[in-house]
DNA sequence: CTGTTAGCGCTTTCAG
DNA sequence: CTGAAAGCGCTAACAG
């Protein structure tokens, strides 16, 4: 910098006023400087530009290591989200085994200027001692229930979870099975609570029985999905609590010579880009993705833009997508239930 | 640091010296150094101390925006590739529209250390620049082939398209039709070369009718598959360029009342997340994603360490995933050619 | 409008 | 082994 003043004549204070467009510099000497910048190829060290000015540009975005195709999305969503603000994603992974001090030290603090927190691992406690300390956070997608005063951005899972219900109920379903997440994470209470009370509104008594829990992944539906099969009256139509879990559910049918929707009816959630392509093609809830991160980091802009936020926690509506995988039930589903 | 320094009761350097592991430090001051910055809940600037001793800890990730399944694996791939250097990712898209400066803007100069670069959509001269400015450069995949002198890796295209189409030939395929990416990219020539290679070391002449070009879309497959399957004489076999690609046939075939793998064989190549999960599973050649990360990091941090590096071009072998999606040709396959 | 100057928080010689 | 001091490159008052 130091150079490019010299070679333009004037002093550094006018570079820096050129390159990042602040106080008033006059036309001729603002060309002249660009000019020089680009011939010596100049380009601003951020690092210094932070130490003094307090400024990165970096986002840290924290997630578990996690392979799940609803999570590329929302990574891909979240950087662009933030780079329409100028902002870059510095990605750490959430590895508890590390560092001691968790979330303070993924945060690569003195780098990031807030941090966007998916699925978290760390507790509530932790999170808003951070948080409290003045540093900018808001969590998408939270894993188990946050205290208040720490923002957070989900999907309506349980209104999702009954607008799927319903769905099944309408094609004429009453004995509706559940493959859930793992018991106790938001994503699956709040879909369950959606589950029974879509059930309970048409007079159906949840049945325990009915709902299977297991890990979000494919292999995992299978098995659940299977056991709900053997049961002696089994279901005519499951809601997987994932798209995973939903392929894990159509794979546990057909291994039983079970069609789907001809013999079971499958509902997932997520509608992420598998939903679309396997066979059938999944009748699924759609989360917006795109929707949530740009809401997420939204609240985090205003965060560092030192405006406090009003909504400290917001949930984003879910809409069905029916495919091929839900269907009407029919007489044969019971014949090989008698059978 | 001044704080954690007066309440410890040493100076700045001291402190400097046991967060950072540098210079020799008596045990009982570092013992106790170590506790007040617990207290303190010290956590080190890294912009102050990257401008003081250069390094940022951070790595820039160039890629285009892209939500191929395909893609986040590597970039999963390559960020905990990174993360086991002790580095973090910076994402960058490669937004070529945004910045005039292109590269040298997207990769947060003086923030990053170096760069891994993911399919660049710059030219090749563009990139040897930057390298040769000093700034650590590896492409990951590169697009269209390189100028020597850059460090890249691939995958081995060339060599899984030939394992491919010997798959197909011992099956008994001698029509075989190909469904390739974008003209030009390195990905669709080197494997084209080894589709052609593989015909003609069994006497084949590869029909130029047979080889329709898409785009890496499933639509765009669908589309070209289509075309082939339109032929008078239709393939009975074809390899596609990538998984998306294979889907996208699969369903041309559908759409014809052909079966897969029953009227028509299909190869894919990636072996993504879906390939196994769609019906039928995919026969697909696996690209070893993790490793070209690991490999590709591998070269970047040796460059960062100042060593240079020798291999400048890494190319990692595939193999070929046997699914079910390919089966010997039947006569019913010519049955319905005839008609 | 433009130049001068004082740090930002840390690393790193160089003395003690 | 430890402290003092000189910047790293830039921004932000504050003068002119």
């Amino acid at each position: 910098m130091r150079d490019v003043a010299r070679a333009a004549g004037v002093s550094v204070a006018t570079i820096s006023r050129v390159v990042n467009r602040s106080g008033e510099v006059a036309a001729p000497t603002r060309e002249h400087v660009l000019e020089v910048v680009r011939e010596l190829g100049y380009a601003t060290n951020r690092s210094a530009s932070a130490l003094s000015g307090g400024r990165t540009g970096l986002v840290g975005v924290v997630l578990p290591r996690m392979r799940a195709p609803y999570f590329d999305v929302l990574v891909d969503a979240i950087v662009h989200a933030l780079i329409e603000h100028d902002l870059r994603a510095v990605i750490c992974p959430s590895l508890r085994e590390h560092g001691e001090s968790g979330l303070l030290d993924t945060l690569v603090p003195g780098v990031t200027e807030g941090a966007v927190v998916v699925l978290p691992s760390e507790s509530s406690a932790e999170l808003r001692a951070v948080h409290e300390r003045g540093y900018p956070l808001v969590v998408l997608d939270p894993k188990t229930p946050l205290e208040p005063g720490i923002p957070s951005v989900s999907a309506a899972n349980t209104s999702g979870a009954v607008a799927a219900v319903e769905h099944l109920i309408e094609l004429g379903h009453r004995r509706i099975g559940a493959v859930t997440g793992p018991p106790g994470w938001c994503a699956t209470e709040e879909r369950l609570s959606g589950y029974r009370a879509a059930l309970a509104s048409v007079g159906i008594v949840p049945e325990p029985s009915l709902i299977a829990p297991a890990d979000f992944e494919v292999a995992g539906g299978r098995t659940a999905a299977d056991r709900l099969l053997s049961l002696r009256e089994p279901p005519t139509a499951v809601l997987a609590f994932n798209d995973n879990l939903a392929v894990g559910t159509c794979q546990a049918a057909r291994a039983r010579g079970l069609s789907v929707p001809g013999d079971l009816s499958v509902v997932g959630f997520d509608d992420s880009a598998q939903a679309a392509l396997v066979t059938p093609p999944l009748t699924t809830v759609r989360q917006p993705l795109d929707e949530m991160a740009r809401v997420a980091v939204g609240l985090l802009v205003r965060q560092l833009a030192g405006g406090s936020i009003e909504p400290l926690r917001i949930d984003l509506a879910t809409s069905l997508v029916v495919r091929g995988s839900t269907a009407p039930p029919t007489l044969r589903g019971h014949a090989v239930q008698a059978a």
